[in-house]
RNA sequence: CGGGGCGUGGCCCAGUUCGGUUAAGGCGCCUGUUUUGGGAACAGGAGACCGCAGGUUCGAAUCCUGCCGCCCCGACCA
């Protein structure tokens, strides 16, 4: 097992060794796809596990629908079809057979469909086709439906979770009577978003609405979490959409009101997908591998027995056990790693890049001065506690982390939001990284300008409110002087 | 699609400039012994149609032609 790439080194070449290392995820045979490996997958799963019941309190429930869509559907919403043409994958055929001049197998020309298949790039066109057959009367709504996916977009660059082809995420879509009502949908669960990062994923976000050009396409408005990397990146979490009518009125949704009028129905859709995994990794790990939050952690605490074998090892594995019990009826996610063909300075390494937030040590010393060494992961700080009362211990050394995290990469968001004035004070605070907080004149041309001059983009119009990054306050924008509301966040983004 | 890099046991790779017959080394794997409180040491062993297809040659991992694939950096995007 080699040592990761320090992050001041090669920032990317680290992301990178740290999601194969740590046994996340690998590439596979096909470009931009990855297999996510039992560990990786296990850490999703708690994000999910976690969101799931979130979704479900605030009234939604799962449905699955089909991965394959009619080519026709993704044209009947104009800017939809705009901007996820470009990246669809087309299924034509439905047989192969062998191939008549050789080994192998060929695609059969006789099997060509009669109207080709897109594999869902996301799935507002067969969801609003089938909801157009779910919804006619008021008392139909709202309709509140998640579904667990995965989805493939065409992209020319990948990077392991980041942007893979072929990702798993979540999609709610829901329709409503109002307007009003479709857009509290919409920042209601912007907000479970905000708060499964921060409380979960102990990573701190921005909330805020999207520019024009940034807008989810067929939206009216795009509201998103941004988060900040280690490296001054910042990074896209989740969005929530509000649609308008848009979809409602490509696929003629309507329901009858009280008073029995006919109106088309207003929607919203929001996502999350494993881009998170790398998001998690960007947050909060360092040279020697992952640190996972304990909220978020499959493993929040091992044990690591030590012993030479013989006499000793009955009563450490007594203290093991008798341990481990009690850790698990606190409602610790613990593991007794008891495999004795691995040493344990061996398994130290493997739990450290695993990012395990507390590890247990127990060797012939501790069995016979009834102690345990505790070590965490985030401070690797140790210490040698009594046994007794270890499970209160755990407890709050995990909770203790899981609060330093969060401060840790709070502090660091705050301490990159600069404030700038002007555009040398701009160009100049790019270097940095971070957000940059600027008066910008509203209008897609500057807005562009920028995007090109220095790759910087708008991340986000923050919300005002309490916490807000960006109080509003009159200025002028930084690149053309003309008047401005309000500041907006710029930064180089994933 | 542009720019760069690379395809050699499961993994990392030397060898390719200048062709030469058992394709080197490390990690990992298997067996044994000694070890075990921070990634063990020694000894032995298994494992390779050198990305694919042609060509040149007495002889090709190495030279030529064509193709395929992957990674990194850009443009596009969650």
């Amino acid at each position: 097992m080699a040592k990761l790439t320090p992050r001041d080194k090669d920032y990317s070449k680290w992301y990178n060794e740290l999601v194969v290392e740590a046994d996340l995820a690998q590439h596979s045979d096909v470009k931009g796809c990855m297999v996510i490996k039992p560990y990786g997958f296990a850490i999703w799963e708690r994000m999910k596990d976690v969101l799931d019941a979130r979704f479900k309190e605030t009234g939604h429930v799962n449905a699955y629908f089909p991965l394959l869509i009619p080519k026709s559907y993704l044209s009947k919403e104009a800017a939809h079809v705009e901007g996820f043409a470009k990246e669809c994958a087309v299924v034509t055929h439905y047989r192969l057979k062998n191939d008549p001049d050789g080994q192998g197998v060929i695609v059969d020309p006789d099997a060509k469909l009669e109207e080709e298949l897109i594999i869902r790039p996301t799935s507002e066109t067969i969801i609003w086709k089938t909801y157009k057959n779910w919804i006619q009367s008021y008392r139909d709504l709202p309709l509140l439906v998640n579904q667990w996916a995965n989805v493939v977009r065409w992209e020319m660059r990948t990077r392991l979770f980041l942007r893979t082809t072929e990702f798993l995420w979540q999609e709610g879509h829901t329709a409503h009577a109002t307007r009003d009502e479709a857009v509290a949908e919409a920042e209601l669960m912007l907000r479970v978003y905000a708060e499964f990062a921060e409380g979960t994923l102990a990573m701190p976000v921005i909330q805020g609405v999207k520019t024009a050009s940034e807008r989810f396409a067929g939206a009216l408005d795009t509201y998103c979490i941004e988060a900040l990397m280690q490296d001054g990146k910042a990074l896209q979490a989740g969005t929530s959409h509000f649609l308008g009518q848009n979809f409602a009125k490509a696929f003629d949704v309507t329901f009858a009101t009280k008073e029995g009028d006919k109106q088309h129905v207003w929607a919203t859709s929001w996502g999350v997908s494993t881009r998170l995994m790398g998001a998690l990794v960007m947050t909060h790990s360092d040279d020697l591998g992952l640190v996972l939050p304990p909220e978020l952690a499959p493993i929040q605490a091992v044990i690591v027995p030590i012993h030479k074998g013989g006499d000793g090892e009955a009563v450490v594995m007594e203290r093991c056990n008798a341990l481990f019990a009690e850790l698990k009826a606190a409602g610790i996610r613990v593991k007794l790693d008891d495999d004795d063909t691995r040493r344990s300075g061996w398994k130290f390494a493997q739990y450290e890049l695993k990012g395990v937030p507390v590890r247990l040590a127990i060797g012939p010393r501790d069995a016979e001065g009834g102690t345990v060494e505790l070590a965490r992961r985030d401070t690797r700080e140790k210490s040698l506690v009594p046994f007794e009362g270890i499970a209160s211990n755990v407890s709050s050394l995990l909770s203790d982390i899981q609060n330093g995290l969060l401060a840790t990469s709070r502090q660091r968001l705050s301490d990159s939001i600069v404030e700038v004035d002007t555009w040398d004070a701009f160009t100049a605070a790019l270097d940095g990284g971070g957000f940059i907080s600027a008066h910008w004149d509203g209008t897609d041309e500057t807005e562009e300008w920028i995007k090109q001059k220095t790759k910087a983009t708008i991340r986000c119009i923050p919300f005002d409110g309490p916490g807000t990054p960006t109080p509003p306050a009159p200025g002028n924008c930084v690149k053309t002087g003309a008047p401005s509301e309000r500041r907006v966040l710029f930064a180089r983004a994933y």
